[in-house]
DNA sequence: AAGCCGTGCAACCGCGGATCG
DNA sequence: CCGATCCGCGGTTGCACGGCT
């Protein structure tokens, strides 16, 4: 049976959204919280479709959210984490709280397939094991870090972190359009790229500990990665990793 | 100066799993 | 149990921009 499109509705709007639009989903948002996004379009009075709302909360107006450059450490999470996992980007980015799985999905195409192919067609699958295992260690110490200031970060906070986060988003959103104003004589377009674009030393400030890793119970993959004592008992993983069918890596 | 081309990224599409009545 | 609906995910597209000729 067909299932219908999610948004048969006369007139809905597409392509990039507004500033308008946005201060419209984030305090409809702040005063409702994230889900039921099926009503949101209908509460608001966007012209949007609920997915839309959802894909421009989550990848973009969620507070938290970190933008711009890729850290070396975070870059060879990624590399390590898509090998073990494949193109689960929604998986490997519980693993990077801040990023989202769009931005790291979009940065694995753009950059790091390249990057990759480059790399690998410059190393003996020798020299690549080798290499892997030394970033494995700098992967395992990003993920460490990462973790720790998850945890420090919801020791110090309330029990109650949507306030914050719904407040953290309206700040966000303001600093958005207090640039837009300022630079709206440009065109639509242009202020899309650069005025949503918060600095990673901005997005530290904001963050709010809305992260999905702490709590959860150490998978395979995280006991493997903290294993410091015996790593070359995993090797099979790396084994399995290089061997796995990774046409898109290798 | 104008056109072309490659790149980066926001957003859309369609599928599959989860949930609800 | 089953069909309908919702939600999340991954793949893909389309557009803006910058560099090059």
């Amino acid at each position: 049976m067909g299932r219908p499109p999610c948004c048969q509705t006369i007139s809905v709007k597409k392509g990039p959204w507004t500033p308008e639009e946005d201060i419209i989903l984030v305090s409809y948002i702040h005063q409702n919280g994230p889900g039921n996004w099926r009503s949101v379009p209908h509460n608001t009075g966007l012209s949007r479709c609920s997915k839309s709302c959802r894909l421009r909360w989550t990848n973009y107006l969620r507070p938290g959210i970190k933008r711009g450059q890729f850290s070396d450490h975070e870059e060879k999470m990624i590399i390590h984490l898509q090998a073990l996992l494949g193109n689960r980007w929604a998986a490997i980015a519980s693993y990077l709280p801040r990023r989202t799985d769009n931005d790291i999905k979009n940065y694995w195409n753009t950059h790091l397939k390249k990057k990759l192919k480059v790399y690998e067609n410059g190393l003996s699958k020798g020299q690549w094991e080798r290499r892997v295992q030394t970033d494995i260690e700098t992967a395992k110490q990003a993920l460490k870090e990462a973790l720790s200031l998850t945890k420090q970060t919801h020791t110090s906070e309330s029990n109650t972190p949507s306030c914050s986060s719904y407040a953290l988003s309206a700040e966000n959103i303001a600093r958005l359009l207090k640039n837009w104003t300022k630079n709206s004589t440009r065109s639509n377009s242009e202020s899309r790229s650069t005025q949503n674009c918060v600095s990673v030393e901005e997005s530290s400030k904001l963050e709010t500990g809305v992260e999905s890793v702490g709590g959860v119970p150490l998978t395979l993959l995280e006991t493997w990665l903290f294993d410091d004592v015996a790593p070359q008992n995993h090797q099979h993983l790396i084994n399995f990793s290089l061997q796995d069918g990774h046409q898109g890596l290798f």
